[in-house]
DNA sequence: TAGATTGTTAATCGATTAACAATC
DNA sequence: TAGATTGTTAATCGATTAACAATC
């Protein structure tokens, strides 16, 4: 009962390993590479070469048997199907360590992604630049972000903040957040938020260490 | 056919979780509220109830109808579960953005996770202090690891050297990698590493916004 | 053509969700 | 006791893996 030519739904999970795609067929293009396998590109990504396949489906590229995909017509693909073909303006809220960090980190323009601007409630910070990024109060938010026409906000501020300065940006006209806080965020359904929570990370690899411990009755 | 006591198995999504469950926690402890229910938690969590108590299950915490959870002893029981009760020493290898920011982030106390010294080739670097952290040459690793006898390494190099210094990293003795680089890393098996992909957050984050703004005929 | 590689359709696997008995 | 909440067992759902036909 499937539409004859239905359009592929993006899984998350395939969602999540373009971009690592993207990264390794740049780096083919600029070895002057024109193809590769989907077997390639999972031996490099530690895949199965149908999860390669299926995920680049996903795009809309097709490969050619005996051949493979060519590697400049997928770049272009994913970096569509992403929206990072074109760069897009974000905010980021709260510079503190990792805020500031993420400031001066530039491997961001790689990803469609150009931090026009902070902001903070430090007194002490308003008005300073952090990597050559102006800090404004929390008050200019609205203004702001209506003038420059910007839609994403990275949210880096302490836990307890988190909520009540996600309310802030969405009412600010905010329309996806980038959350580095442990707090999930209650936002309306018209807003998206993606939360980055290192500590699951490490979670996970605690747990792996003391396994690989234990297995080797250290 | 299950053994009469089987013990849980931890299930990845269930341990990626726990880091979330014992942040809420220690703010209900703060507040001295003794017991939770699987409901409350998952309310703050935006999860199913259910989700909840499969979740605590593998910490081998038993909660009590009508009362719930302890909140104490489901703080401990997670903090073992995960090994963050007692610190752990880390290392952290290239101290540029990221990585200076990794350094100045005073949360991971939290997670029992405590970087004890940054490792770096630039010749400019090596010899500072980051936030109150020596950076050291790489030269120094396998010996100072073996003396502070640590186990865990921060990766935070460029894409270019990622593999390379992995490499240096395992035969140094580390045996746990927090890899902060988009590349996939080989290891041997009794290494273990986890991939902290910021890309791949963003990505979800982009297709995400995209649909919005699609849905609305923006 | 023969052979390699793709993309599709089906089968397996694992995680989530639902139903419900157990228990305080 | 009655009622709320847990934990278990079964059912559903979604993603991964396998088998194989299509194609250059």
């Amino acid at each position: 009962m499937a539409s004859p030519q239905q359009p592929k739904i993006a899984k998350r999970p395939s969602i999540r390993r373009l971009p690592q795609y993207l990264s390794l067929l740049r780096q083919m293009r600029s070895v002057g590479r024109p193809n590769v396998s989907s077997a390639h590109l999972a031996c490099d990504m530690g895949l199965e070469a149908i999860v390669v396949r299926k995920d680049l489906g996903i795009t809309g590229i097709e490969g050619r048997p005996r051949i493979g995909y060519e590697v400049d017509a997928l770049i272009k693909a994913i970096e569509e199907f992403l929206g990072w073909n074109d760069t897009s303006s974000a905010f980021l809220v709260g510079a503190g360590h990792l805020g500031s960090a993420l400031l001066g980190y530039g491997g961001f323009a790689d990803h469609g992604l150009d931090i026009v601007a902070a902001f903070d409630t430090d007194p002490g910070r308003v008005g300073t630049m952090v990597h050559g990024k102006a800090v404004f109060g929390m008050d200019r938010l609205a203004e702001l972000r209506a003038r420059m026409q910007v839609h994403l906000g990275i949210l880096c501020v302490p836990a307890s903040a988190a909520q009540a300065v996600a309310e802030l940006m969405v009412d600010a006209g905010i329309r996806g957040i980038w959350n580095f806080t442990p707090v999930k965020l209650k936002t309306p359904d018209d807003v998206v938020t993606h939360q980055e929570d290192l500590a699951s990370g490490l979670a996970v690899l605690s747990v792996a260490l003391s396994q690989l411990f234990a297995t080797q009755q250290d």
